[in-house]
DNA sequence: GATGAATGAGTTTTCATTCAT
DNA sequence: GATGAATGAAAACTCATTCAT
């Protein structure tokens, strides 16, 4: 949990690596080989090994990030709309990957998952939001919504729409 | 669309191929082997190649299927909340693979969205789904919420109360 | 060597399998997919394997035309530098294979060289050829010249000069 | 033309796989497995692949590696005749694959034609060889040569009398 | 620490040959 | 006899991982 400080190149290689590897996967899948991660970001295949021992280690590194990102956005979010909104907006223009294989990273997760349950009661305290709504609810249609965006081509438009529907959905 | 009919034997072995591939696939995600299918469809691997010429398009095969199957069940479901809750059901159970890889099948799904888009018009008559709802958010909603059934370990009640926010959105 | 001989159907099926096969070799070489020869000849693959049990055998049985012919045409010649030029032609145009693998073929090569032994006898009594020259020099410049106007994009024009240095190297 | 150099031991291993790889298929031909080439050069077939991308990339290599080499022989061979000679003779002897496939190697045998050339003017000028005589033949009669040499097994007597008659067909 | 070449097991794909229809 | 589906061994090629430089 401790783990000691990079140095200051390494730390900037860890980094590039990571970014590149999150942009690989989204647009290959996670059958992306590691040669090409490392092309991309610029580094031999060594690096890459030397920083994160297996590829799987590599993809439960990008899933902490992009936790660690989602949790650090829902504490200043306001709203689950606002938040929502952002997600999917991102999932689909970024092609983040929201769930790649089944890595475990149940910690990170949970970090994730109390900062949207705050969120939600919040939204449920202003009756923004119906009250017997549940936490998981939420975690699976975000879950879904991001997916989505994804796969297929959404437009903007149909992001709004489709969020929309979500959102008049929960609503009291 | 008229290929030559097969000869029984052949017809049978393609037909297990197929059932065999998907549920290989489901349970290993496409980057499961072509040996290991051969091996549980009980065929030698040429027979699988035989059939179909590359793995992409046993890939394919499989979702012109599941286009196929679902595009049936539409026509007879009734009403749109009917058919998402089987759909999903079915994706979270046999983990039906909605969307595998970015395989090209526009035909069997244009067929499939006809169906479903009269299923749409049907609950607007009767005043089931809100007027203002248009196919492609239908399309969006039924398929984020099959992934997201694939993805997360959906509990039974998870998908019912999912459906609801999403129900519950689309209603007048 | 005493073969029974063949229903008729059976026979046009050989015939047409040699020619082809011989056209396919010629253009892609011996690796050709016996497969292939099938197709292109209206004939299943497993016509072909009754008619020659091996791969090899087929190839073999090409060769053993191919000098057949060439025997048929030498006895008919009159001159080596008639019987050249068509065979190099020939073989520029309809890509007759004149040498495939290590085929052992030596009897029908056989009477082949005796064929164009008789021609070379012939022109050697009509001072057209140098006395000194003997049967395998005139085996190896015909099968070189055969096999590079094969390889080579040989014109018209380039066989032409190219044969006329060779007999000009022949004549007394 | 500048590729980046080679670590040494790369280097090493480029030059040995080339050399191996030259020996076995002029013994077994170009349908000798990569396999093969990998066990004899002491290499994991790995390291073959990436060397050379595809195994058509690695025969076009060696035809490249066979031009350079002839064309620095051509340079000092001060007559066509040595020249020849030499070519024929190192065909039977080494197997050198002459032309393997239609591999495009244009660029090396420019240089190749080129050096021959300057051969072919120098005999001109020197009166060995008739003024008429073209550039093209002299391709085609070495090429002619040395497949012969190749295919049929030319003793070295054969050798000498078959190319007697090519210089015959040459001189003024 | 970084580099990138080598390894070698694993995967897809091809094809001669067999054999049930 | 012909057909063409099935077989399965062999080939080409890929890629995570290791390790010498």
């Amino acid at each position: 949990m401790t783990d000691k400080p990079l140095r200051a190149d390494a730390a900037r290689n860890r980094a590039r690596i990571l970014a590149t590897a999150a942009e690989v996967f989204a647009a290959k899948g996670p059958a992306a080989s590691t040669e090409e991660i490392a092309a991309r970001a610029g580094v031999a295949i060594g690096t890459i090994f030397r920083h994160f021992p297996t590829k799987e280690a590599l993809l439960a590194a990008i899933m902490k990030d992009v936790h660690a990102r989602l949790a650090a956005h829902a504490a200043t979010a306001g709203t689950l709309e606002a938040f929502f909104t952002t997600v999917v907006a991102e999932a689909a223009a970024a092609h983040t990957v929201v769930t790649l294989l089944s890595v475990d990273v149940t910690p990170a997760l949970a970090t994730l998952t109390d900062a949207i349950a705050t969120l939600l009661s919040q939204d449920q305290e202003h009756q923004r939001v119906r009250e017997d709504v549940r936490i998981d609810e939420i975690m699976a249609l975000l879950t879904a919504a991001s997916q989505g965006a994804l796969a297929a081509a959404w437009s903007e438009d149909l992001q709004t729409r489709t969020l929309a529907v979500i959102f008049a959905g929960l609503r009291p």
